[in-house]
DNA sequence: GATGAATGAGACTTCATTCAT
DNA sequence: TATGAATGAAGTCTCATTCAT
């Protein structure tokens, strides 16, 4: 059989019986569950079919490798929306800060980061993966909203909009991993500091 | 973690055969280097052994377990010092950052980093020692810098200092997670925005 | 033992492969026959796979563990018959502890009686089942020969029947400890005296 | 250094500093209550010394091999004194069965008695060094006890002495494996039995 | 003599993957 | 297609035994 019947959820042709469908979601929901629970390394083929409702073999009818199957369920992740857009910046950044924590409190979102970044020697289209539907987007989410701000002469023209970005959605890392949980206004907070700087009067 | 009376390089009353230091920081440094280059299910101790030059029953000698070994090995990383306090704000932010960067190019910091966080639901220590040993020294860093110029007033009294310390140390992880390398002048870029503001006047 | 729904020859539905049930047996005999001859600690899953012919993991799809398997070894002994009942107390006796004394000079019955004494303080369900299947039936056949005695007159009516078994089972255990082989006409000897006492007139 | 040398406690001549006789008993205690409560197996070298509280060194010193040890340990085993004899032959033999019964519920007889079987394939010594030290000498006992009663008349001169000495010593076995524990007053049954017989009127 | 370290050879168990039905 | 069986290649941990102090 060829092997490109294999490399995806896409069946070969239209002959035989077709693959379920529900199969194909529930495999793939089942083994990110377990890759955001367990890491990839414990994230087993059976527990991933059992947790599925299916056979080992109907996984593997699917995808080649244990690989394949990590990758296609980080590519299921859908490539979430950030929040309405609103013309004031700064309510936009808060609301944007604030549903990203919300999602990281909620779901294992850092754990899912850590496999990526533990695997990224071994397999690394895992975090290209997950850069291409988590990180990219919400960075150019934020990056629009700037470029916008600046046209509307609301952000200052020398500013690097790069490395606001990089400031905006890298506190959210940052505290996570300094263990204390983010206060009530944090993301205000953070959003005053980057609009309002450190500097006195300006400086 | 060893055992108490493992611990120590010398056993209790100096009687028969002692343990070989050099065994015992060739272990850690062996699954230290297998921990960032592989993660934790893939370091297997059979691996550290023989990097170490050891036999797996001389790992097993000293730890009781997989998970202690590791843990021990996290711990064993010596809190990196950072650089050079100097009066001025911005040049020591700029160093630092700098430092922290030049860190994760060179040793595999972020994978690191990514095994703690996909190993924090079943080996929580993991995380909790690379804290203590990379991150807390790190963000004290930044906030005593911080508490000084807010003394000297260098730094508007109403800023929430928490999240300066967030927004600064978590660029480096935002900047990562991108797949971008850090241009030329990044870490100068970054301190501006906080120093400066995005607002043209003030605020 | 195994998993309920494992422990039948056909999987519930008849779905998907069949268990090979000569695997089923074969493994069993190979465990019984190293578990008599090696003792339990020595019985390893390797060497029990090998000499059932398959591999250690065939093995662990039927026992979840080695003591598992053990003990469903030990319950594969078939429940062994007595000899045919006869009318005659004294016949029936000699010709059950005939069987009895043939049937440990031939198996290791004697060493399977070893390794589940030994492992009664880790593992007493062996010891249970040997039991189950190998003493209380022999007990019982003993035991409705007496009570047919008894109510035919045969037999004192003030005698401790329990007491008989006793006597009439162990003297096997004894005379194998003793290290010295049973003579001819040993099993008539044994009746005789139980059926006569040792008394000169009587009592 | 000869291997007599390391055969026993006895050390190979009178010079040098000389084995210390407090750890030759304390190492034999600590293997034959391994010994009989984990098995020949599961009786590690570390656990004996550890229990003994010296190194295992220090009894690879005086042993050879595990197996040597294990023997020497069965070999430790005193030879039990019986009860004090009585004229009266059924008091005798009642408190001979009771201080047996007793013995096995007190210590761990039955296991060891396990491990001899157990292990008779592969280490017959244990088994003929088990039956020197306990078993012979209570056979003696009462094979002596059955002697002098046959002398003074009351045991019957053509019953087999032999065959009641197995009924005896046996049956303390045989309710062992029955699983039931031994009632008040059983050893009385036992020897009532063997004297008076289950016939009605004599034979 | 005595100690604790070091080791090589397994033992149990798991798992990605392939087969037969 | 889908299933459950079967497998070979590890991986963690233990232990009898030998070494260096």
């Amino acid at each position: 059989m060829p092997e490109e019947a294999r490399s995806g959820p896409e069946p070969a042709a239209g002959r035989g019986r077709p693959r379920s469908p529900a199969h194909d979601t529930a495999i793939l929901d089942a083994a990110l569950h377990l890759l955001a629970g367990e890491g990839y390394a414990r994230m087993t083929i059976d527990a991933v079919a059992t947790r599925a409702g299916v056979s080992k073999a109907t996984v593997y009818l699917r995808y080649r490798s244990k690989a394949d199957l990590a990758t296609a369920a980080l590519a299921h992740l859908r490539e979430s929306a950030g929040p309405e857009r609103t013309a004031d910046l700064r309510q936009y950044l808060v609301a944007l800060l604030r549903m990203m924590r919300l999602n990281v409190e909620r779901a294992s979102v850092m754990a899912l980061v850590g496999v990526c970044l533990a695997e990224e020697g071994r397999t690394p289209e895992l975090l290209e993966l997950f850069r291409e539907r988590s990180v990219r987007p919400r960075r150019d989410d934020v990056m629009r909203a700037l470029l916008e701000a600046r046209a509307g002469g609301a952000v200052r023209a020398e500013v690097d909009l790069d490395a606001v970005v990089d400031l905006l959605l890298g506190a959210l890392h940052s505290r996570y991993l300094s263990g204390e949980p983010a206060p009530e206004g944090w993301e205000e907070d953070l959003v005053d500091v980057v609009l309002g700087g450190l500097s006195p009067a300006g400086a």
